[in-house]
DNA sequence: CTAAAATATGAATGATTACTCATATTTTAA
DNA sequence: TTAAAATATGAGTAATCATTCATATTTTAG
């Protein structure tokens, strides 16, 4: 008896049209977000964008909560993707050149919709319900990486190592983003990072 | 004719009665923001938590952005001053024992009330309102003292490298804290952001 | 002592919003 | 063809909350 989470989706969409339905409910949440911010996300007015009514929304998610974590789960696997392409074939590279291709794949992940992601990541962090799946998955990655290439690296402690590296380079890219530094467009930020880290990483 | 802000105090308290009012109202908003959270943060809450009528709280915060605003300020202002007592007397000392005196400090400021300042960052970020002198400050003793080293480090943009040294401390210690790691108590995560900070800014 | 100024009160207002439910329409499958 | 299942509708409900205002109490100053 697996106590279900209040953010369980309500029924599954079986036809077409209904599945049609949710997605523009997605989209229109996932628009308002991060064209009019969280405190005009409202269910009736997502409803209302995604040209649907009130209960069909209702239909679906059983609560506010629930909307927001279908998009975090959207986001998670966005993440984890561009995470994975970017970090195959990579075994004949250095780790600097390693650490260069992550902070490229970061960028390019966050650039894609920086305030969709930084919304979600606030009320991952608020709420308990929401999957801190994105990072964790994304953090295995690098942490394999790290542990193939462990008698090259400086630090000892792996875990504090990928937490000092993964926290790093997310926020130093989120905030570049958001505050919309110049050093984005031209590549400054992405070889400081990658300098940054290296040196943290590699054993002199 | 400057437009008065909206978070503009309604009336400066005069007598002491008055003064204690608003005290008890500040009071019991950090209180109700790092206890119950955000969420919760509502003014009729706040006034009773005070021990003060809701018209009380109205005579001298126009709005709930004020009593915001104005938490703020108090927090930007402790923050300074455990910059500054942090950053002198340091003529002496290497650039790597510098970057520890400002970890430490960094370490020490956010351990004070975490939540509360994690809070009106966010707020701050998403209002325009709020002011963000609290970072500018301490970035400026910062930036002041990378001026005076200028010859001994390795980056060139002043400006970037302002940017990505308080950027990483900030985030990773906020984090930590947040997440309760075990390398907070032990002393490892200073001892990491020192080394990861000075590798990055020292000449080689 | 007294009137004006400062301060305090809290019920009431109006607006917003998450969510429900009774009913209507459409699709499926037999 | 038809009944059941799936899907859609949106006015309505109840709760919450920021803010106001008319009134009451306290302090100050002359």
């Amino acid at each position: 008896m697996t106590p279900k989470l209040d953010s369980t989706p309500r029924k599954q969409p079986k036809q077409d049209r209904s599945q049609a339905t949710v997605e523009a409910i997605l989209m229109a949440a996932a628009h308002i977000l991060t064209e009019l911010g969280l405190d005009s996300f409202t269910t009736n007015r997502v409803a209302e964008r995604a040209g649907v009514s009130i209960g069909s929304l209702y239909q679906y998610f059983p609560n506010k909560k629930a909307l927001l974590f279908a998009l975090a789960q959207q986001d998670a696997e966005k993440m984890q993707q561009l995470a994975q392409e970017h970090l195959t074939n990579v075994e004949h590279l250095t780790i600097a050149q390693v650490v260069q291709q992550i902070v490229r794949a970061a960028i390019a992940a966050h650039s894609a919709n920086p305030r969709l992601h930084q919304v979600l990541h606030e009320q991952i962090s608020r709420d308990q319900v929401m999957p801190a799946a994105a990072e964790s998955q994304v953090e295995n990655l690098l942490r394999s990486f790290l542990e193939q290439r462990r008698d090259q690296l400086k630090p000892e402690n792996l875990d504090l190592t990928v937490f000092m590296v993964s926290r790093t380079i997310e926020s130093l890219i989120q905030r570049a983003i958001l505050d919309r530094t110049p050093w984005l467009e031209s590549g400054e930020l992405e070889a400081e990072i990658t300098r940054l880290i290296s040196g943290y990483l590699v054993k002199s």
